[in-house]
DNA sequence: TCAAAATACGAGCTATCATTCGCATTTTCT
DNA sequence: AGAAAATGCGAATGATAGCTCGTATTTTGA
């Protein structure tokens, strides 16, 4: 798999400057878009607060869809980075897997949260429906791991109904406590509410 | 409690034929909306769509989002009166107080969900961030009678995070079901796994 | 050193959109 | 009928935003 290009910027910055200036670029575009939304940050805005030219911003990028692209890009890769598939055996408990599953997933969200939530409110009206999916694709294939290689799926008469909820769950629930509920997921408690809703409903 | 006004129309339609006409105005804005995104419904395009003059849709909305509150005014209207709170006594199963309420919060999202899932993913942007909550105040005020009404309360350290955690998992998995599983929620399939979902995580 | 390449700039062009306003048509009511 | 009220209309206006382009400045490297 290569990087996806996202929408490359017209000229790959080679001085240090230039480069130095793509970044004071898409800070400031990330600032407005968390703080005032995608209709408000228009490419003059984004300019001035970074504090050059508007001419200078499409030297780098196309157009301001790309500029966009490219903060979910660096997004999509810096979550990405910060989790790993969870890995396990058959025979280990299938509390400590749920519970481990749990926890990557809270951290996932944990990365940057504010652009995590601007994007989510953001990017459904560019046709990116599936860029939630796509980033949660670890988890899913993680829970998928865990129900394949479990003997509690012969139970189920809709194992894909079973799966579908939750990961929708899980995942709602992580992604609105991180805005709400800031303590109950620094202080644990959510990791251990999290995985009991799981453990219940799946034992 | 009164009707929200909802930011009225400027001007009462009287006779029958503007009233009709502010009929097909809301009819083409909400085809427009569903279909297209609130970007692309522009006030000229609704006009043309609805096969009126521009000038006549401002005689009855003073503004673009007017229209859109209205729409979201009505949504809401026909939303809650398809839904009447669940009511119990303690000693009944809890299993069966369950599945109403969950079966009340189904039937509350198959009222026209195409304009809610529309109206989910345009409003956050209007500032409107708790039209989802107000709308779900009902089933939220079920969870917590029945969380009140039964010793099972007693139970939990944290009986807010737990009602948190229900009410955003149920929510989010009727949400998107309706979008993506749309033969388990006819088959009542969905029915069924919410409540033994809520069930085995309360009980 | 000095010319070529890269970078930076921002006034202004173009397109789009919400909204207005003066006038035409239809309905109401006496 | 016929005047007044209600309704309907759409070209035109004003504002905003994405984006371009000619020019000025800085860096490179020979």
């Amino acid at each position: 798999m290569s990087q996806e290009p996202a929408v490359r910027p017209r000229k790959q910055p080679v001085q240090a400057r230039s480069r130095a200036m793509v970044e004071t670029i898409l800070d400031a575009a990330a600032r407005i878009l968390i703080e005032e939304g995608l209709d408000d940050m228009t490419t003059n805005r984004v300019s001035e607060r970074a504090g050059i030219g508007i001419g200078s911003l499409y030297q780098y990028f196309p157009n301001k869809q790309a500029l966009v692209a490219e903060l979910a890009h660096r997004h999509k890769q810096e979550t990405l980075a910060a989790v790993k598939e969870v890995t396990f055996t058959p025979d280990e408990p299938i509390q400590n897997i749920i519970r481990r599953i749990v926890r990557n997933h809270i951290r996932l969200h944990s990365v940057d949260p504010e652009m995590h939530i601007a994007l989510a409110r953001e990017l459904p009206r560019l046709g990116v429906m599936d860029w939630h999916e796509e980033l949660n694709h670890d988890i899913y294939k993680s829970l998928r791991k865990l129900f394949d290689a479990h003997p509690l799926t012969a139970k189920y008469a809709n194992p894909d109904l079973v799966l579908f909820i939750l990961r929708t769950s899980v995942e709602a629930i992580i992604h609105k406590a991180i805005i709400e509920r800031d303590s109950d997921v620094r202080s644990g408690a959510l990791e251990d509410e999290l995985t009991r809703l799981v453990s219940s409903y799946l034992v």
